[in-house]
DNA sequence: ATGTAC
C-alpha cells in the first residue's frame, strides 16, 4: 500500500479520509513496514466497506488485513441500526466463528519429550482432519437443530467436556438468538457428519511450549508460566458455516437490489439489520457460531481423551475460547452515547478490555484473553484486550499472520514433504493429511506473526502477555 | 475457509 495516500495519525494508525460515497475514514492500523507491505486492494475493500449505510465512527483495519471476500479479512466494522445500518454475510467471512481455543495441561516440556511422536501419531488418529472429513458422530435432524441452539453446551450434555469449560468460553459456550430454521437443510446436511472435525487450510490443533513471557503478572492471571505445555485448537463451523455464507450471500445480493443499496461492488451484499433478510441471517449466523462452538468443545474432548492415555487423571481445563469471525451485538459508546452497534469482526479478534462484564470473573481485572494462532510452525501468542481498544477499534485486534502469498504460488513453490522434513529438524512434528495443504501453508506463505502482534501491540489494540512455540501441529 | 467450481 502507498503511504503517499494516507495521512498518519500516529506512528501506528493511518487514515484514508472520506471520499466519494465513503461515509466515515478508514483507519488502518500498523507499522509503516506492515502498513506498506498491506495489499492495496485492502484499502479499496475497506473504503468500501465506509460507504455502506450506517456505518459508525470508521472502518477499522487490524495490522494482519489481506484482501478478502467483500470485506477484507483483518476488518472490523460496526453498523447502527437506527441509522439503517446493515450487515453483510461477506463481513463475518465464510468460516463463521472460526476461533482459538487454548487449553491448559500443567505439563512441563519434559514430560511429553520421551513420549513426543507417540503423541503426535494418537492425536493426528483422533482428531479428523482435512476437507470432507467425517468424524464418528452423526447428527440426524432433530439433533442438529439443538446443536445450533446449544454450542459448546450442547457438546457438553453429549459427554463431551465439563460444565466448568462453559465459564472459559466467549458467550458461555452458547450464542443466545441462534434460529435452526434460518439454516438451509443443505448446510445442516453438509454438518451431520462433520461434527468434532477440524477441517483444512490453516486450521489445525497444536501442542505448544510457552516460549516466552512478556508480562508475568498477567500471565499469572492466566496461569501460564514459562516452559508450560498447552494445546491450541484452530477452527470454524465447517461446511454449515461456509453453507450458510453462500446462501445468504446470494439472498443479499437480491435484497440489495431491491432496496437499492448502493453497492461498491457485488461482493459487498448486505441486508438493513432491521430487515427480514437481517434478522434471519443474523439467526442463521449464531447458529454458526454454535456449530463452532460445540466443534471446538468435541475436538477439546477428544484431545483431553489423548493426553489422558499418556498422563491418567490429567484434566486439560480450558484457558479461553474466543472467535475471530462474527457479527456481534455490543454495546460501544459514540460520541460519548452508549450505542447498541452490529460490529462485523472478519479476521478480527473481539479483545474486551478489563472490567467488561462479558469476560470470565477470574480475568475480569486483567482483560480478555485474546488467542492468536500463528501459521504452520510459527510462534502463537496470547494478548490480552485493552481499554484503549475500545476507543481504537471498538474493543478488536488482529487475528492471526494473514496470507502473504495465495495458495496456488505457494504450491508452486514449495513440496509438502520439504516442508516437513524442514520443520521436523526444528523439533517440530507436523501430521498433516494432506502434502499439498503443507506446502499451501508453508510458514513462508504467511507474514510474520510476530510483526503483526508486535504492530498491535504498538498500537494499543491488545497487550502482549506470551508466546507459544510449536511441537506438534495436527492439520489438515 | 469450502463436498478446494454449479
Amino acid at each position: 500500500m502507498e503511504l503517499a495516500g494516507l495521512e498518519k495519525i500516529s506512528d501506528f494508525c493511518w487514515e484514508i479520509p472520506p471520499q466519494g460515497k465513503m461515509r466515515v475514514p478508514v483507519l488502518i492500523y500498523g507499522s509503516e513496514k506492515i502498513v506498506q507491505a498491506m495489499d492495496q486492494k485492502v484499502a479499496e475493500q475497506a473504503s468500501n466497506v465506509a460507504s455502506l449505510p450506517g456505518i459508525v465512527k470508521a472502518s477499522f483495519v487490524m495490522p494482519d488485513a489481506h484482501w478478502g471476500y467483500g470485506f477484507p479479512i483483518g476488518g472490523v466494522a460496526a453498523y447502527d441500526p437506527e441509522e439503517g445500518g446493515v450487515i453483510s454475510a461477506g463481513g463475518v467471512g465464510f468460516d463463521i466463528s472460526c476461533g482459538v481455543r487454548t487449553l491448559l495441561t500443567g505439563l512441563k516440556e519434559k514430560d511429553i519429550q520421551p513420549i513426543k511422536n507417540k503423541l503426535a501419531e494418537l492425536l493426528f488418529k483422533e482428531i479428523p482432519a482435512g476437507v470432507g472429513s467425517h468424524g464418528k458422530i452423526v447428527l440426524d435432524k432433530a439433533e442438529i437443530d439443538k446443536m445450533l441452539e446449544g454450542g459448546a453446551k450442547w457438546a457438553i450434555a453429549k459427554g463431551y467436556g465439563q460444565q466448568k469449560d462453559l465459564d472459559r468460553i466467549e458467550e458461555q459456550g452458547c450464542m443466545p438468538g441462534a434460529d435452526p430454521q434460518a439454516v438451509s437443510h443443505l448446510a445442516k446436511e453438509r454438518q451431520a457428519k462433520e461434527m468434532g472435525t477440524l477441517g483444512s487450510g490453516n486450521h489445525y490443533a497444536e501442542v505448544q511450549v510457552v516460549g516466552k513471557i512478556f508480562d508475568e503478572a498477567l500471565a499469572k492471571i492466566f496461569s501460564i508460566h514459562q516452559g508450560d505445555i498447552v494445546v491450541s485448537i484452530h477452527c470454524g463451523s465447517r461446511g454449515l458455516g461456509h453453507q450458510i455464507g453462500t446462501d445468504y450471500l446470494k439472498e443479499m445480493v437480491v435484497c440489495a437490489q431491491k432496496l437499492k443499496i448502493d453497492l461498491p461492488e457485488r461482493e459487498l451484499a448486505c441486508a438493513p439489520i432491521a430487515s427480514e433478510l437481517g434478522k434471519r441471517y443474523l439467526g442463521a449466523m449464531r447458529a454458526g457460531i454454535n456449530c463452532a462452538l460445540a466443534n471446538r468443545q468435541i475436538i477439546t474432548q477428544l484431545i483431553r481423551n489423548v493426553f489422558s492415555y499418556f498422563f491418567p487423571g490429567i484434566e486439560l481445563p480450558i484457558l479461553y475460547d474466543v472467535s475471530h469471525n462474527t457479527c456481534k451485538v455490543e454495546k460501544h459508546a459514540v460520541n460519548g452515547h452508549l450505542k447498541e452497534l452490529y460490529v462485523h469482526r472478519k479476521g478480527a479478534t473481539r479483545a474486551f478490555g478489563p472490567n467488561n462484564p462479558e469476560i470470565p470473573q477470574d480475568f475480569r481485572e486483567a482483560g480478555q484473553p485474546v488467542l492468536i494462532g500463528g501459521s504452520m510452525g510459527t510462534h502463537s501468542y496470547i494478548l490480552v484486550g485493552t481499554t484503549q481498544s475500545e476507543q481504537l477499534a471498538f474493543s478488536s485486534a488482529v487475528h492471526g499472520a494473514g496470507r502473504a502469498m495465495s495458495r496456488s504460488k505457494a504450491l508452486k513453490e514449495w513440496k509438502g514433504k520439504e516442508i516437513i522434513r524442514n520443520l521436523e529438524q526444528k523439533g517440530i512434528i507436523i501430521k498433516a493429511v494432506s502434502e499439498r495443504g503443507v506446502a499451501e501453508e508453508a510458514p513462508l506463505a504467511y507474514k510474520d506473526v510476530s510483526d503483526v502482534v508486535e504492530a498491535a501491540h504498538n498500537a494499543g489494540l491488545a497487550k502482549l502477555v506470551a508466546r507459544l512455540d510449536p511441537l506438534i501441529c495436527i492439520k489438515g
